[in-house]
DNA sequence: GTAGTTGTGGTTTTT
DNA sequence: CCACAACTAC
């Protein structure tokens, strides 16, 4: 076997590729070669004699778990080892231990925090996903016969994923509940979770928190985990949350060689659950841990990295961190002020054109924005210039209805729990079976406490049908009861089927542009089946519904194709490209208007962060732009260029433009802007060092840090309940004492 | 039972 | 601007 080419590596990313046994922590800047270094350290293990089985290692997403296998395999790695992300590695083990005989049958004193309940569910559970878990939310607030208004299910989710993400059960949680909120939240999570079980089926969520408590509550499984994978790597360990702490946290236990790789200036899934302090407290939840910085850049211009050096340093929560050059190839960040969306992006094509015309590949060029909605007029304008792109959306596609309806029809076939995918093809196509007739069946399950499903099997004896819908129905069961025998064929063979036999095709011939498109739609889903079929080992429909439902935007994203990249900011994180566009530097939209409407800064940094990530993806042509006009919702609105603008160290265009800009909003005030930065308020507060504050959240503080940047002054209180904030003075109130 | 219409409400990022 | 729910008319 061939040895890694140690002699392209630094002294540092050796240092971390041949630290073979005990914890180790690797902090790495933007463009350290951090995947490298994993790659490296994988080749390196095996190379020191262990077998490629015993490596796991985990990756933000399936795109990059495949780029590592890759380039693994390229470094000679033997194949085999397991590289995965987080709730890929979750699914396979709950398949294969969640069954109600393999738990219980252990109980560790050291993990003894987390509730012995464990997961009932079985092998071939579905997976739902975000608009599933809405519809059974909806289900869970109105079964507890709470109104909808007062307790939106959009909340509630949010507050149920919030709580899964720190592993807090359904159960653990009512002990705790001692409001009315709290109690009634409280009682909805558990009918929601009640709705989950019903269906033999687990949220994105569930995946991880079963699979922690799981690990934690059941020696055996743990061992054998813990034995099986004896070298632990976490790639973007800024970006874990709490179960997923846990999760490595117990499958290290047995052997200590867990080794992480992130950087705490690149997290930008906090509003996900992610816990930034995962990683800052790395070596004191791991003593002794080897600690390596790999701070030498090997991608970006040394203008770029000044620019995000100079950035990221206006973060106040976050530990100092070089960024060191070795590129010296230079030339200038571009900023661009456009009139509005329409203009931004005929200025984006142009210097699109003028790159590609010099030589430049259109894959080592990449447009950014916030939101997906911006992609918009990106979009248009590319069409009428001709220039090839790809938007990296690929859930897009899973999202179509026609889609949707398909895949209810393989989720009902691979689990007839799934009351969810039954209902949505039930009726489709329109097959007489309405909501009235469904209500019915619905009673008569609930009153003899059986399924869905099961009831609509005796649907011969349920008084309240009438003899037309009990003839609809019995053809629907025997139909579904003849696709559920063929549950063990290749997947793209049961869509085929389904199409053709279930009337789907039929309903969809009628001619008409909408249904001829939604018919292609189909067969392109057949045709991605097939070619997962090929790809994969060991191909089944339960397999395939889980890639399906673990997808993501980026794993859309093509990386050979001679096309623009455009995508939002966060499926930036990772990649690299030799020119970077980032659009729409404008305040409410980055900072986007929800991180800066509390006094909270710490939204305000994970924007800081997000653009940073932004910024070092590129390597030579960064070219940052904002309008003065943007159309939002319909509505043309007057902007504020971002904050973040006067953060980048360089001169903004037309420096006059911005401030008469800034003059205009003042004094029009008929047009709203997307942030309100108030400049009329001039209290410019004087906070000292030791200063006793109370907020009227947070209550009683002192004042730890006082950053005086006149109406953007930044306050660090440490408060009486221990917590530490910081603030921004003109929003958060503070009275002095 | 269904299809089409009107009205309302909510709006970021994603495994 | 969009998705969805409620309502109306067949």
């Amino acid at each position: 076997m061939a040895y890694p080419q140690n002699e392209m590596l630094t002294p540092s990313q050796k240092e971390a590729v041949f630290h073979i046994e005990g914890p180790l922590l690797v902090i790495a800047g933007p463009g350290s070669g951090k995947t490298r270094v994993i790659t490296h350290r994988i080749a390196a293990l095996i190379n020191a004699g262990y077998s490629p089985f015993n490596i796991c290692a985990i990756t933000f997403t399936n795109k990059a778990a495949d780029e590592m296998r890759q380039r693994a395999i390229a470094l000679g790695a033997a194949t085999g080892v397991h590289i995965s992300t987080f709730h890929s590695l979750c699914v396979r083990i709950l398949r294969r231990y969640a069954q109600p005989k393999n738990i219980l049958k252990g109980h560790s004193p050291e993990f003894s925090r987390s509730p012995s309940r464990l997961p009932e569910t079985r092998p071939n559970f579905s997976i739902y996903d975000e608009s599933d878990q809405r519809r059974c939310m909806k289900l869970a607030v109105k079964g507890c016969e709470i109104d909808t208004k007062n307790f939106p299910p959009a909340r509630m989710l949010e507050a149920v994923s919030t709580l899964k993400n720190k592993l807090i059960d359904d159960e653990a949680f009512k002990k705790q509940a001692d409001d009315y909120f709290t109690k009634t939240l409280a009682k909805i999570y558990s009918r929601y979770q009640q709705i989950l079980k019903e269906h033999n089926a687990l949220d994105f969520d569930d995946l991880l928190m079963q699979t922690a408590f799981l690990l934690e509550n059941n020696l055996q499984v743990r061992k054998h985990i813990g034995q099986r994978f004896r070298f632990l790597l976490i790639d973007e360990y800024q970006d874990t949350n709490h179960a997923q702490y846990r999760i490595a946290r117990a499958m290290a236990a047995e052997h200590n060689n867990i080794c992480v790789t992130g950087d705490p200036d690149q997290s930008i899934y906090r509003w996900r659950g992610a816990d930034i302090r995962n990683i800052l407290a790395f070596e004191k939840d791991w003593p002794h841990a080897a600690v390596v910085k790999l701070e030498q850049n090997f991608r970006s211009s040394p203008s770029i990295l000044r620019t995000a050096d100079s950035l990221i340093a206006c973060n106040i929560n976050r530990k100092q961190k070089t960024l060191v050059p070795t590129i010296s190839e230079d030339r200038d960040v571009e900023i661009s002020m456009l009139e509005d969306e329409l203009e931004e992006a005929q200025n984006t094509a142009r210097k699109i054109k003028e790159l590609t015309k010099q030589g430049v590949k259109r894959s080592e060029i990449a447009v950014f924005y916030r939101i997906n909605a911006m992609s918009r007029a990106l979009e248009e304008t590319f069409i009428n210039e001709k220039i090839p792109y790809q938007v990296v959306r690929g859930v897009e596609f899973y999202n179509r209805k026609e889609i949707r309806d398909i895949i209810a029809y393989l989720k009902f076939i691979a689990n007839s729990s799934d009351e969810l995918a039954l209902l949505r093809i039930i009726n489709t196509p329109s097959r007489g079976i309405g909501k009235t007739t469904t209500d019915r069946v619905r009673a008569y399950a609930q009153a003899e406490h059986i399924s869905f499903y099961q009831a609509l099997k005796r649907a011969q004896t349920i008084d309240s049908l009438s003899t037309a819908p009990k003839k609809r129905i019995a053809e629907f069961v025997s139909m579904m009861e003849k696709f559920r025998k063929c549950a063990s064929q290749p997947p793209a063979a049961i869509a085929r089927r389904i199409l053709k036999e279930s009337g789907l095709e039929e309903s969809l011939n009628t001619g008409n542009i909408k249904d001829q498109s939604a018919l292609e739609n189909i067969n392109e889903l057949i045709n991605a089946a097939a070619r997962y079929e090929q790809q994969t080992e060991e191909p089944s429909l339960i397999d395939y519904l889980q890639q399906i439902a673990l997808f993501s935007d980026i794993d859309s994203y093509d990386t050979i194709s001679e096309r623009i990249a455009l995508m939002t900011l966060h499926s930036a994180k990772g990649l690299e490209f030799e020119n970077v566009f980032i659009i729409g530097l404008e305040q409410g939209l980055l900072p986007h208007e929800k991180s800066i409407r509390g006094p909270d800064l710490d939204e305000l940094e994970e924007e800081r962060r997000l653009l940073f990530v932004g910024l070092t993806r590129a390597g030579q042509g960064l070219y940052l732009s904002y309008v003065k006009y943007r159309t939002y919702r319909g509505q043309l609105l007057r902007t504020i260029p971002s904050q973040f603008l006067y953060e980048l160290g360089l001169d903004l265009p037309s420096a006059k433009q911005i401030s008469s800009g800034s003059l205009d909003y003042k004094s029009n005030t008929e047009s709203e802007p997307f942030g309100d930065i108030d400049t009329g308020n001039n209290n410019s507060q004087q906070f000292a060092e030791g200063q006793i504050v109370r907020h009227n959240i947070f209550g009683l503080g002192r004042v730890k840090e006082f950053h005086d940047m006149g109406e953007n002054s930044i306050v660090v209180v440490r408060f009486d309940s221990g917590k530490t904030k910081s603030l921004m003075v003109k929003y958060a109130n503070l009275i002095k004492l």
